[in-house]
RNA sequence: GCCGGGGUGGCGGAAUUGGCAGACGCGCUCGCCUCAAAAGUGAGUGAGGGCAACCUCAUGUGGGUUCAAGUCCCACCCUCGGCACCA
C-alpha cells in the first residue's frame, strides 16, 4: 500500500529541488524558438490575494505547456513597487514607505513561491529600487530631448484626497472620482510634466498585427476617440478670429450662434461693456462648478450673451456670440459654431434662449422650419440655404466644403482626439524623482545622464501638504546648475507609477543593467513579449501607457518593435461565494495561503481553473474545491497502486488495447487544443474523463501492456503544467527520469485515436428516435439504409415513403416524412 | 443615449463549421464498505406524463430561416463592463 497523496510534503520538496537546480531560469539559446511569457505584476500591499493566484496560475500553466511544447520560455515576476498605499501606509504606522515595502516584497515572494509556478526568479525587478528607476529617469530624459516630455501650466485634474494631481486616465466615471481612492476630483492650476501621447495618436489606434481582445481593442479606440471634420476660421466684429472645430462642416450655413468655453482667452476681448458682469458671474460660477461638484444629471445647458458678434465666414452672416460651460476648452479649439438644427444640444441651447434655428439640411420627413422642429435633424440628408452647396448629399457635402474651404482660405481639414497627453507629476514622495534642474540663470535644464539616478531621499518628511514632500527636503531640492554651477533647484515632483510598468518587460531582458536600459542581442532574442496576460481594468491606463512607450522608444531607436505584447489575455475577477465582490468587509474573502496549506498549491491551481474559462471568472466555491481533491488523489492511487486484474467476460486484448490507446491519444488531442486556447476548464475535464476511464480499465489486465505504461505517461505529462508538483512526485516515483517538467509534449498517434465504430444518430423530422453503431466509414447509401432500419426509426416510418434522407458524416441520419 | 460582453438543470459550467443540449465537477438520492460515522466506492439525477416500452416540453422573451437552431436573421427584455454635453 503505497502512502497517501500529501501534498504538504511532496510541495515543499519539489520547490526546494527545482529552485536548487535552477530549472525554470531562463537562458538564450539562438538554437530554440523563445517565449516570452508576462503577467501583470503585483503591487506588493503584503498579501497575495485569490486574485493573484487567478492571475498568476493558469499563466504558469500556459508557460509551463510552451516550454514542453519545445519552446525556450521566459517567465519573469517582479514588483510594481512605487506608489501611494506604501506612503499612506507609512504615515499610519509610522514605518518608512521602503521599509513597508520591502517587509510586503519578502512576505509575498514566500506566498509566490507555494504556487509552484515557473517563475525565473533571478529576472526579479523591483522598481523602488534605484538600480531599476535610474531607467526612468534615463527614458524621461530621451523622451524630453525627443520634445516627447514637456512642461506646461495649465488646469489639472487633482484628487484631494490623496494629494496630488493625476493623469486624464486615472479620473474615473461621469462624476469624475480619484481611480485610486474615489474621491471626486478637483481642478487645480499646476506647472506638470507631461508625455506626449497624443502624437502618437493615430499609431495607436492600429491595432494590425495585434492578437488582443476586442474588448480591450474597443477601449482603446473609444479612449483615443479621433474625429474627422474641419476646422473653421470665424472673425469677430472686432476683427479677433475665432477658429472653430466641426465634424459637420455642411453645416456651416445652417450656423447662428458660437458658443465660447467660460474660460476661453477670447471671452474678455468680444464682451461689451453692458455685458461685462453678467458674463464675469457665469464665468465665475462655471469655475466654481468644475471645481465643486459636477454631479448634476439632467444638467440643462445654461449660457450668457457676450454682447459681441462673429461674422460667418461662409454667408457673412452677423451671429451672437455667446458663452456656455457645454462647451470645453480641453476639446477642439474651446469653441464651437452652433448648429442648432442639426445639433441637439445647441438645439436645447437656441429654445432655451430664443435664438435662431435655420435649417439647412432636408431630410424625408423634417420640417423645413426650424420653429417646428422638436429635436435637432442630425441624419443625412440634402444641403439646403447653403448657397452654392445646395442639392448637395449631405455625406458629400462635408467632403466638398471641406475642400472649397480650403480654396477659400476660411478653413482646412481637421483631426480631433478625446486621448489628452499623459500627466505624469505627481506631488507625493513615494516615486521616481523627476530628472530636471531649475536654474535661475540657465532655465530648465535636464540632469546628465552621468549624475543618474537621482536618488530619492530616505530622510525626507512625506507627509502630505499638497505640495510636494521633496520641496521641504532642502538637501534634495537644492542643488548646483549642471550648466553654470550656480545654485539651483531641483524637480520636486515624483512620476506617475504606470511610467515604471510601460517598460517593466524591457527590464526583465537583463535586470538592473548598469549600463544601458538592457543588453541588445539578449533583446534582440527575447523580444517582443509574446503573451501577456492581465486584468481588463488597466486598458485605457497601463496597456496605453505601454504602447506608447514601444512607439517611443522605437523611435529612439532602442527596440525594433512598433508594439510590446503580441497577444493579450484579461483573466475574469473571482468573486466571494456570494457571489459578489471579494471585500473585507462583506467578509467573503479566501485566503489562498489558508487554502494551500488545506489542500495543496496544485488542488487550488486546478480548482481556480477548472471553475468557469478563465476569460470570464466567477464565484468561489468551498465544496467545489474539494472535487479537485478527489480528482488528484484518484489520480495518485491510479498511477501507484498495484493493480489486481481479472479479465471480464468477453475481454479481448486486442481490442482492449486499442480501446486505450483511442482514449489516451483523444485526450492528448483535446488536452492541446484546449491549452493553446486558454481553456483550462475543459482541460481538466479532459482529463478526468481519461482518468475515469483508466481507472475503469484498470481492474483488467489492460495494465499489463505497453498502451497502460503510454496511458500513465501521457496523464502524467498532460497534467505536469496544470499540477506540477504532483505530476514531478508521481514521475518520480514511476521510475522515471527528473523531470517531468523538461519532457517534451506528448505526440498524437492520429491513427490511434481514429474512432472504428461511431454511434450514428437516427432522427425522423429532426428528433432523435434511435442510434446505431455503425463502423466510422460507413458509405452514405448504407447508412442511410440501416438508418431506416433501425427499429426506432421503423417503427414511425410505419411503411411510408420518406421525402428525404439526410445524411451527415459520423454524425446522424434525418430522415424527413 | 452610444459601444462591447453575457443570459443554458438545484449550483459552477460544457457544446470546433448549424447536426445527440446539459460534457466535467459540486450538490442530492439509493446501494456497497463500517458496530457506527467520516473517507472511499457503485448506480441514478433537466422538467412533466406513463406500470412500461416510450411520449411531450425545454438553452432570457416573441417571431423568422432551415431537413435540423443554444449556435444564423429580425424585434424586445434583463444583466455586467466601458464611454458620455467631445462640437
Amino acid at each position: 500500500m503505497a502512502e497517501r497523496y500529501n501534498p504538504q510534503e511532496i510541495e515543499k520538496k519539489w520547490q526546494a529541488r527545482w529552485e536548487a537546480d535552477k530549472l525554470y531560469n531562463a537562458e538564450m539559446d539562438p538554437s530554440r524558438p523563445k517565449h516570452y511569457a508576462l503577467t501583470m505584476y503585483p503591487y506588493p500591499s503584503g498579501d497575495l490575494h485569490i486574485g493573484h493566484w487567478y492571475a498568476m496560475a493558469p499563466s504558469d500553466a500556459r508557460a509551463r505547456y510552451m516550454r514542453m511544447r519545445g519552446y525556450n520560455v521566459m517567465f519573469p515576476m517582479g514588483f510594481d513597487a512605487f506608489g501611494l498605499p506604501a506612503e499612506n501606509a507609512a504615515i499610519k504606522r509610522k514605518i518608512h514607505p521602503y521599509s513597508w515595502t520591502m517587509a510586503n516584497i519578502e512576505r509575498m515572494r514566500g506566498q509566490l513561491r507555494s504556487m509552484g509556478a515557473m517563475f525565473d526568479w533571478d529576472r526579479e525587478v523591483v522598481t523602488c529600487d534605484p538600480r531599476y528607476y535610474k531607467w526612468n529617469q534615463w527614458l524621461f530624459l530621451r523622451l524630453y530631448e525627443a520634445g516627447l516630455a514637456y512642461k506646461t501650466f495649465a488646469p489639472v485634474d487633482w484628487c484631494p484626497n490623496c494629494n496630488t494631481s493625476l493623469a486624464r486616465e486615472q479620473v474615473i466615471g461621469e462624476d469624475r472620482r480619484c481611480e485610486r481612492c474615489g474621491t471626486l476630483v478637483i481642478k487645480k492650476d499646476l506647472d506638470q510634466w507631461l508625455f506626449r501621447i497624443t502624437n502618437y495618436a493615430d499609431e495607436l489606434l492600429d491595432f494590425s498585427g495585434l492578437d488582443w481582445p476586442e474588448r480591450v481593442k474597443v477601449m482603446q479606440t473609444n479612449w483615443i476617440g479621433r474625429s474627422e471634420g474641419a476646422e473653421v476660421r470665424f472673425t469677430t466684429e472686432a476683427g479677433y478670429p475665432i477658429v472653430v472645430f466641426t465634424t459637420r462642416p455642411d453645416t456651416l450655413w445652417g450656423a447662428t450662434f458660437m458658443v465660447l468655453a467660460p474660460e476661453h482667452p477670447l471671452v474678455e476681448k468680444v464682451t461689451t461693456p453692458p455685458q461685462q458682469a453678467q458674463v464675469a458671474a457665469y464665468q465665475e460660477q462655471a469655475r466654481r462648478m468644475s471645481e465643486i461638484e459636477r454631479q448634476a444629471k439632467d444638467k440643462e445647458k445654461t449660457g450668457v450673451f457676450t454682447g459681441g458678434f462673429a461674422i460667418n465666414p461662409v454667408n457673412g452672416a452677423r451671429i451672437p456670440i455667446w458663452i456656455a460651460d457645454y462647451v470645453l476648452m480641453s476639446y477642439g479649439t474651446g469653441a464651437i459654431m452652433a448648429v442648432p438644427a442639426h445639433d441637439q444640444r445647441d438645439f436645447e441651447f437656441a429654445r432655451k434662449y430664443g435664438l435662431k434655428i435655420q435649417v439647412v439640411i432636408q431630410g424625408e420627413n423634417t420640417p423645413a422650419n426650424g420653429e417646428e422642429m422638436e429635436l435637432a435633424f442630425d441624419a443625412e440628408g440634402v444641403m439646403i440655404n447653403s448657397g452654392p452647396f445646395n442639392g448637395t448629399p449631405s455625406a458629400e457635402g462635408i467632403r466638398k466644403v471641406t475642400a472649397w474651404l480650403e480654396e477659400q482660405g476660411i478653413g482646412k481639414f481637421a483631426v480631433n482626439y478625446r486621448l489628452r497627453d499623459w500627466l505624469i507629476s505627481r506631488q507625493r514622495y513615494w516615486g521616481t524623482p523627476i530628472p530636471m534642474i531649475y536654474c535661475p540663470t540657465c532655465g530648465a535644464l535636464p540632469v546628465p545622464d552621468q549624475d543618474l539616478p537621482v536618488v530619492l531621499p530616505q530622510d525626507a518628511e512625506f507627509l502630505p501638504t499638497g505640495e510636494s514632500p521633496l520641496k521641504y527636503h532642502l538637501g534634495f531640492r537644492y542643488t548646483t546648475c549642471p550648466q553654470c554651477g550656480g545654485p539651483a533647484e531641483r524637480d520636486t515632483d515624483t512620476m506617475d507609477t504606470f511610467v515604471d510598468s510601460s517598460w517593466y518587460q524591457y527590464a526583465y531582458i537583463t535586470p538592473y543593467d548598469p549600463e544601458r536600459l538592457f543588453e541588445p542581442a539578449a533583446g534582440d532574442y527575447w523580444l517582443p513579449v509574446d503573451q501577456y496576460t492581465g486584468g481588463v481594468e488597466h486598458a485605457t491606463m497601463h496597456l496605453l501607457y505601454t504602447r506608447f512607450f514601444t512607439k517611443a522608444m522605437r523611435d529612439l531607436g532602442l527596440v525594433k518593435y512598433d508594439e510590446p505584447m503580441l497577444k493579450l489575455f484579461n483573466q475574469g475577477i473571482i468573486l466571494g461565494e456570494d457571489n459578489e465582490k471579494m471585500s473585507k468587509s462583506r467578509g467573503n474573502v479566501v485566503d489562498p495561503d489558508d487554502l494551500v496549506s488545506r489542500y495543496g498549491a496544485d488542488v487550488v491551481r486546478m480548482f481556480l481553473m477548472f471553475l468557469s474559462s478563465w476569460n470570464q471568472g466567477g464565484p468561489w466555491n468551498s465544496r467545489g474545491i474539494e472535487g479537485i481533491t478527489r480528482f488528484l488523489g484518484r489520480v495518485w492511487e491510479l498511477v501507484l497502486e498495484p493493480a489486481n486484474p481479472t479479465a471480464p467476460a468477453g475481454y479481448h486484448s486486442d481490442q482492449a488495447v486499442r480501446d486505450l490507446r483511442r482514449v489516451t491519444h483523444q485526450t492528448i488531442q483535446r488536452v492541446t487544443r484546449d491549452l493553446e486556447d486558454f481553456g483550462f476548464n475543459t482541460t481538466i475535464a479532459a482529463l478526468m474523463e481519461f482518468s475515469n476511464m483508466l481507472g475503469r480499465a484498470r481492474s483488467t489486465p489492460v495494465v499489463e501492456t505497453p498502451a497502460w505504461q503510454e496511458a500513465i505517461e501521457s496523464l502524467l505529462l498532460l497534467l505536469a503544467p496544470l499540477a506540477p508538483h504532483l505530476s514531478e512526485e508521481l514521475w518520480h516515483q514511476t521510475g522515471r527520469p527528473y523531470s517531468v517538467h523538461q519532457q517534451p509534449w506528448p505526440q498524437v498517434d492520429n491513427a490511434a485515436a481514429v474512432e472504428d465504430e461511431i454511434t450514428l444518430v437516427v432522427q425522423i423530422n429532426g428528433k432523435v428516435r434511435d442510434r446505431i453503431q455503425v463502423p466510422a466509414g460507413i458509405a452514405e447509401q448504407e447508412a442511410k439504409e440501416r438508418a431506416l432500419e433501425a427499429p426506432g426509426a421503423h417503427k414511425m416510418l410505419d411503411g411510408k415513403t420518406p421525402r428525404q434522407v439526410i445524411y451527415v458524416p459520423g454524425k446522424l441520419v434525418n430522415i424527413v416524412l
